[in-house]
RNA sequence: GCCUCUGUAGCUCAGUUGGUAGAGCAGAGGACUGAAAAUCCUCGUGUCGUUGGUUCGAUUCCGACCGGAGGCA
């Protein structure tokens, strides 16, 4: 590995906000590969509902990080970061440019961290075990639990945060440290890249609803419920994380008759626009973000001088 | 036309035996280290439809009017 800084370009935003597009237009600019940062992207067969960019979209350019994984199977972060780093080195080796782009705000920050995660299987019985003794005891006692061995913890989590409870117990089970001693030595490693960013929002937020709003209605035209629908054919248990996707799990509601299709269509834009609000808190905690604003009509050329301006400064481009 | 019910936060509704009111949802803000499109936390003043009356005091009681729902002719 070599000590020479790894300079990536990374492109943030919430959903909606014109990341794919900027990514694939800068990569054809700049000698780039696009590396999605998006948690349901990843799956094979989630195409309409999680935005994937369609080959037309994607313009020539490779992309990486899409459909790397069967929508039963487990994903996590920690498999991401090993997968997207060897997708990023891989793309630094041939001298192009990596053009980290995603809205999912965990995985982007994992990756450029250097963050490493505790070796051990994720799959075993213990976080299961937790759980059921997390159901009867109740949040206050685990936490209490909790305290005796990582005080640091327990005070920082609330009694409701249940999977936070469940991770910081399942980590000490598991590998006789505590998750706050996990965090400080991995909090203290280098960063594995050194990163500019940009990040994409709509300057009115009335703006950015419009367009999930919008769509969500195209994902419907485009036939997210046939989708749907050959997913649940194939068999797979509507209670694994690729069915928690918003779009999804909506949509399998209204299949079972549980909701009508509009009432589905209307609850995908609710949670999807809370669920930018929350990308955006989470991405504005980077003070290092470039903000690039859009008025209600997306100037895709001057966004393009403007984030190649930046990528000078950065001593790329 | 008459009768009954109803009008309280953006929405759905509680409530005040008369001392100017509170939940859920929405919304806003925040957190986030192996599920993250997940998960969790914090934040509730609004002419209590309008207008008269009774009262020390009315959103609450009484009348009229306006809007909505239902019933009878």
């Amino acid at each position: 590995m070599s000590s020479k800084a790894k300079k990536i370009l990374v492109i943030v935003g919430p959903t909606a906000s014109g990341k794919t597009r900027l990514a694939v237009e800068l990569a054809k600019e700049h000698n780039g590969e696009v590396v999605s940062a998006d948690s349901m992207q990843i799956y094979r067969g989630m195409d309409i509902g999680t935005a994937k960019p369609t080959a037309e979209e994607m313009g020539g350019i490779p992309h990486h990080m899409i459909d790397v994984a069967d929508p039963w199977e487990d994903f996590s972060v920690a498999r991401y970061v090993a997968m997207a780093a060897a997708c990023v080195d891989n793309i630094l080796s041939r001298g192009k440019l990596p053009i980290l782009a995603g809205g999912t705000g965990l995985y982007v920050d994992s990756l450029l961290s250097g963050r490493t995660f505790a070796a051990f299987a994720p799959d075993s019985p213990l976080r299961g075990e937790l759980e059921a003794e997390l159901a009867q005891r109740g949040g206050e006692a685990m936490l209490e639990e909790l305290s005796k061995v990582d005080p640091e913890s327990a005070q920082r989590l609330h009694p409701n945060d249940h999977k936070r409870i469940v991770r910081a117990l399942e980590v000490y089970r598991s590998t006789g440290k505590t998750i706050s001693e996990h965090n400080r030595e991995t909090r203290a490693l280098p960063p594995r890249y050194e990163a500019v960013t940009i990040g994409l929002n709509f300057r009115d937020r009335g703006d950015l609803w419009a367009r999930i709003d919008q769509r969500v209605d195209q994902m419907a035209a485009a036939g997210l419920e046939g989708e749907v629908r050959s997913l649940l054919a194939s068999g797979l248990p509507r209670t694994c994380t690729a069915m928690q996707a918003i779009g999804y799990k909506e949509f399998v509601a209204a299949v079972e008759g549980e909701l009508s299709w509009r009432e589905a269509e209307e609850l995908v834009k609710l949670r999807s626009r809370q669920y930018a609000k929350r990308q955006l808190t989470w991405f504005k905690r980077n003070r290092d973000t470039h903000w690039l604003l859009w008025d209600r009509n997306p100037d895709f050329g001057n966004t393009r001088r403007r984030s190649t301006e930046i990528l000078r400064e950065f001593g790329l481009g």
